[in-house]
DNA sequence: GCGCAAGATTGCAGCAACTGCAAGAATTGT
DNA sequence: ACAATTCTTGCAGTTGCTGCAATCTTGCGC
């Protein structure tokens, strides 16, 4: 009976599937704590599959790598920007859709706060993740770029959304970056906000 | 007497610091070669030592990582940068003196076309070279808004200088992107300032 | 020139991330 | 209940990178 609940409620997904998450999660789960307890350097795979209940070699069928466990959902969050930017009217320039496509990460973020100013924290104390967010957001703008590039209608080889791209996550990582600083007092949407429109208004 | 020709040349270096460059140097044409022919995962340390004829454990006494070869002289080149902007007239727009800085490292990047083309290459086709090098330009990034921060006399929280150093960066980036995508038809220079030039005017 | 101090190279042993492979266990549809 | 599919796991191996201690090379004062 309390399978039938679940399942009507959780769309029917399959015992796999569900068994599958929740491992997922209990290694996030299991190596967030560890890595803010003795360290991420300090903590091995081998570490995480024990407290996860896990054989090591599982944990590789989970995550490519042990940086990937920080950045968990970085992924879903680059499709939520691009969805956001393609339902934008397309009569809309170019950088007013990326500021409003970015606000709503923003929005995500700031609801999301506590869960990600942990994983920021190991992020910005702990270089390989750091490293590894970069080639991550990376990919994020040869994907933004393209997608202005069709919105616009731009030649191929047009630099101008490129350049759009990479000045749009310039503006919301010195925007997390400020927000961690000053101790997520202000809120986040405000500072990313305010970071596009000196963008917008021109640097000279 | 080719000795004393070359010691009276070249500024009176030590034997040892003498050898240390050339053997500095023989590492990264090998490694660069072996990358080339082989990709660079399927390089080994232990096969670029054989080639530069060392041993595998003095390579790291040279670099850090394997990555770094490829990124040798990553680090001068931001120095650079902070002289130049620190040599810039105190009543210079911060973005102005930015501009000026960046172009005076476009013009080296164009002088050495050749040399640095072959290691963009492999940066742009090997992704852990790649992040590596984000991971260097995030240092940059750091010790950009430094300098800008005291040369506008900012308040320490301000975000502005990290922004702009933030711009500036990603501007250089996309700049060096297109110039490669372009067969580097086009001279660096003048991408890069008008990359400059566009967010100056604002994306607006 | 000679010998001693400083610095560089090297070999060895070891750790940890990650991979391919194949065997065994669980889950699924019938 | 059985067969097919998929997932977990153990094993063995490769590679990057590190600390340490021995050995060799260079620099320098005499």
């Amino acid at each position: 009976m309390l399978k039938s609940v679940k399942i009507s409620v959780v769309a029917e997904l399959g015992l796999r599937e569900r068994k599958r998450q929740q491992r997922r999660q209990a290694i996030e789960d299991a190596a967030i704590d560890l890595f803010e307890a003795n360290g991420f350097d300090a903590t091995t795979v081998d570490d995480i599959a024990r407290a996860a209940d896990i054989a090591p070699r599982t944990f590789f069928t989970y995550f490519p790598t042990k940086e990937d466990v920080v950045l968990a959902d970085y992924a879903a969050r680059l499709d939520r920007i691009v969805t956001e930017l393609q339902q934008r009217p397309e009569t809309e320039p170019a950088w007013a859709a990326l500021q409003a496509a970015f606000a709503t990460v923003a929005a995500d973020y700031q609801a999301q706060r506590d869960q990600l100013i942990r994983r920021f924290t190991i992020m910005a104390t702990t270089p390989s993740v750091f490293a590894r967010s970069l080639q991550l957001q990376a990919g994020w703008e040869d994907t933004l770029a393209d997608t202005l590039t069709r919105r616009t209608a731009a030649e191929p080889n047009d630099p101008t959304p490129r350049l759009h791209a990479a000045a749009a996550l310039a503006a919301m990582r010195a925007s997390l970056q400020h927000w961690l600083r000053t101790g997520h007092t202000q809120p986040l949407p405000k500072i990313v906000g305010a970071a596009f429109d000196q963008l917008a208004d021109g640097l000279g």
